[in-house]
This record gives C-alpha cells, structure tokens and sequence, in this order.
DNA sequence: CGCGTCATTGATGTGCATCAAGTGGTGTGG
DNA sequence: CCACACCACTTGATGCACATCAATGACGCG
C-alpha cells in the first residue's frame, strides 16, 4: 500500500477495507460475466482465474496468492471478464471500485498506485504471452516454479520449499500442456536432483538449474 | 475519449493532446528499459509491440492501429517494458502520463476512462493468453484475420478487404507460430475458398467458415 | 536489372498430445 | 477401523501437428 500519507488520507484508505469476505476452497469469488462492482486484495488463501471462449474452452490465466488483486479485468464492461475460484479457503478485501475511483480524486498516491497495479498486471500478462508463445514444456515449467516460489519467498515463505495448490491439470491449463506432460516434466527434473517432488509439495534443490532450463534459447529463432 | 464535458473539461484535456510525433516506419516508439513518462495515441499508422526475455528470445506482443492507446505497461517501474515499432510512417499523439494523472485528480469522467483503457488491454491480453494456450494454428490464425478485420471494420474500413501490415513471421510470432505454419494456414484458407491472398493485401471471402475453424472446439479437452 | 527481403511449398523430424493402464492418497460409509 | 470408490497422479506406447531444413518464386527498391 502507498506510503507517507497523512492520517486524514489514511482515514479514507481503511473506508476502502472495511468489508472482507470469506470463500470455500472450490466456490467462485466471481464469475465472468456477472455485473463488476469490486475489486479484491487477496488477504490469505490462493486463487485461480481463467477465461472461457464463447464455445467453452478455457484456459487458467493466472494463480493469485495472499497480498495481490483480483478483479480488474471487470473494469472494462462493468462486466467480469474471467473467473477466479478459490483454491483454498481464503479471505479477501472487497474493494468497491467507485469508491477507490472517488478517494483516488483526493489521494493522488492512491490514484497513482491503482495505475501501477494496473500496469503491473498488463505487464505480468506480457511474459505470460512470452511463456506461451515461444517456450517448451519444461522451460515453461521452470518458469512458472521460479516465479511462485519468488513471489513467495517475496512474501516470507521459504525461498525452496512450496506447497502447490493447484492440480497439475490446472498448471498445464495455465502452461498451455497437457497433466501428463506436466508430470512427466516434475519427473524429469526430479530425476535429475533439481527439484523434489512428493505430491504437491516441491522442494527446489537446484534453483540455478532451473534457470538454466528456462533459458535454454537453443532452437527457437 | 470520454463524453458529456463541460467546456473547462474539454480544456484541460486539450492540453494532454498539443504534442504529436512522427515516427517513420521499422522505427521505435519506445523500447524496453528505457524511461517512461508518456503513453501514446495512435493517429495515424500501425504498430506492434514486442516483448523480450533476458535470453534474447522475443515475440510480437499485440499489434496496435490508429485509436489505440499504446504504452500502458510502463507505469509500473517507470520503465517501458517492451518495444514498440511503426510498421509504417505513422502519427502519434504523447500524452504525458503525469499530465493524465494531474487532469484526472479534476476530472472525474477522465480517470475513469483511463481506468477502462488500462482493463481493456488487461482484457485484450487475456484473450492473447487464450489463443496461445487451446488454440490449433488454423483457429489462431482464423481468430487474429477476424479480430483484426474488425477493428478496421470499426474505424470505419471494409469489413472484408483488409492489408496486411506485418509479415508472416510477425504474424507467426504474435501467434506462437513459425512463419511457414502461417502461410501455409493461409494457403489452406485460400484453398477452400475462405479468403483471397495476394501478398499482404487480403480480401476474406467467407467470414462464418473462419469463426467455425476458429470454435473448432473439437478435441481440447 | 540485380539484389535482398518476404513468401510459398515440399520433405523430414520431433515435441507434445492422446490413449491407456496402473498406482497411491483421501474420504466415506458399513 | 477397514473396504471401497474416487480422484489426482504417474508412466508407457503411439500418433499427429507443427517445427525445421531446404529449394524456389515473387516483389520492390536502389
């Protein structure tokens, strides 16, 4: 949250978080297409959003842990854009967003944060895309694993060890592979000592390696 | 850009717009690193934007026509985070984007605009994300040939004819595909008689067949 | 006109999807 | 507390879509 404010505008900031809400593990916290009204900070838990194509494919487009937002993409449209379902039980803030855009006319910080995590999203989608479109299974893999154990070390959890909460069909939906070969690649890299798979908790013996495999840039043009 | 202002309003907002810029084609907008301070509306011309990993590794991450608002992803950080190219002489308008927050602190109807620009991109991108992940070529290429054709049909082009500013490999690279993968998508298309290719000039013949190859929706899981 | 860039088309290879069988962990009801 | 069912996961065998390699053709520009 931003810094440096005065206790008036701090006053107008805790109107924002005065409502939580608590989700089941499996239950939506919103659904796309259902009218937009808020925006969620993540307070504990974990969560998954994916979008759906009008002849029902679709696709995790990202997981969502304590401490980062959901929701923006209902802005546009006053309509969500994507679903986010619980994949554990959680809390979140509710944010209504006509009042963020009402204090942001009066706390310029706060206006300026709100476009930085805009921003941000916009940005973390980009390297999705490159994920996506110019990477194989395992680099892709090694990606997604260095970047949820950096956001959780970020946030105070252990820079090696995680607890995966999605399945691995959810990882694939979300690495555009298929389960099997998502689990053939955890095989891989166990067998090879950089990681320790037991079920979903993985322990990364050899983080190096794995930015390695991420960058492997041999082939693709 | 937004409706329904107060002449004072519409002032304040011809002030974001007085510098314009010409850029010439195969040169930059902007590249990645270097500082932001400004987003961009396209005049006149098109764009691509294009995202690199530390490795080299590169792809077209959107391709941007006259309207569009191009440069969102550098207000995190400050930073560009990609690079943005002129895929011919083209016109832009900068607005600098402390300017836009100042004006926005006044007028009401214009921070929200912004706030639905920044959603759209988030929007646009998860589609990207969508295409790259469950989509077979023939469906990715249906399904950029009719987004493309309407959003010319939208600023007021054919909506069937359309030319073709980018290469195949740019086109391939957007798309998570080789550059022979697309033209012979192309020549298949052309084949059945769903459009008619002449180098970049295009002219799309049987629009329902392309959004049917595009919801193939046959064998994804 | 000749060169460079972009595009098409064919032949071959390979990475991942698909299909299929089996294992292990978890939760439920007898 | 155990038996059973169910689900997530693993692993193997096979097939296919797209990448790769290679040759040729069509523009456009100096």
């Amino acid at each position: 949250m931003p810094m440096g404010l005065s206790t008036h505008e701090l006053d107008k900031i805790d109107q924002l978080v005065a409502v939580r809400r608590k989700i089941k593990r499996g239950d939506f916290l919103f659904q796309s297409g259902t009218p937009f009204k808020s925006i969620f900070a993540i307070r504990t838990g974990f969560f998954k959003t994916s979008v759906t194509t009008d002849d029902g494919r679709d696709q995790v487009s990202g997981f969502q842990m304590a401490g980062e937002i959901i929701g923006l993409d209902g802005i546009m449209n006053d309509r969500h854009a994507c679903d986010a379902i619980a994949l554990e039980d959680s809390e979140v803030c509710v944010m209504p967003f006509d009042r963020i855009e009402q204090i942001s006319l009066e706390v310029k910080s706060l206006q300026h944060h709100v476009h930085k995590i805009m921003s941000r999203e916009i940005v973390r989608e980009n390297s999705v895309i490159l994920l996506l479109g110019s990477m194989k299974a395992e680099e892709r893999l090694a990606a997604f694993l260095l970047n949820l154990v950096q956001r959780l070390h970020a946030r105070g959890f252990s820079q090696y060890e995680l607890v995966l909460r999605m399945t691995r069909e959810e990882i694939g939906s979300f690495l555009g592979l298929k389960l099997e070969t998502v689990s053939r690649a955890f095989s891989k890299f166990a067998d090879e000592g950089i990681v320790e798979v037991k079920q979903r908790n993985l322990k990364i013996l050899n983080p190096e390696a794995l930015k390695l495999i991420m960058n492997a840039q041999d082939h693709c043009s």
